[in-house]
DNA sequence: GTTATGACGGCAT
DNA sequence: TATGCCGCCATAA
């Protein structure tokens, strides 16, 4: 059925309305926290690109904190670095989100950056 | 039907 | 850390 894809979609977006601000996901975490439907990474950024109003897409990242969206849109990509920043997310060096803390979950994952760093 | 590419991810080198 | 390769699912040529 073609009602399956929105129905999928609908469970993307609102696993990604369930990220709080100052939090980012990668797309396969998206993916994960999806549930009642098999959901791919690739699927989560078709999904994604078609996001309606409400929707933090800007919180979906690739997995490594860099933003593939600039291939589709370099301006959606600034916008997206303005949103984070906005938010107190954490940037590298390099351009990309720090995920190590600024990653879903990062303080189940990594303590220890929560720990020393303090 | 096959090939190539994409808002991806993980592993090997 | 940087590259390369494969797997994954969907769409386009």
């Amino acid at each position: 059925m073609a009602d399956q894809e929105e129905r999928v979609a609908d469970l993307v977006y609102a696993a990604a309305r369930a990220v709080p601000a100052g939090r980012v996901v990668s797309y396969g975490q998206l993916a994960e926290l999806v549930e009642g439907a098999s959901v791919t990474a690739r699927q989560v950024g078709r999904i994604m690109a078609f996001c309606p109003q409400g929707v933090p897409w800007h919180r979906v990242l690739g997995a490594d904190g860099r933003m593939p969206i600039a291939k589709r849109d370099p301006a959606l990509a600034a916008l997206q670095r303005e949103l984070l920043a906005r938010e107190g997310v954490a940037f590298l060096t390099d351009g990309r989100v720090d995920m190590r803390q600024c990653r879903l979950g990062a303080e189940l994952e990594q303590p220890a950056l929560f720990e020393s760093e303090g």
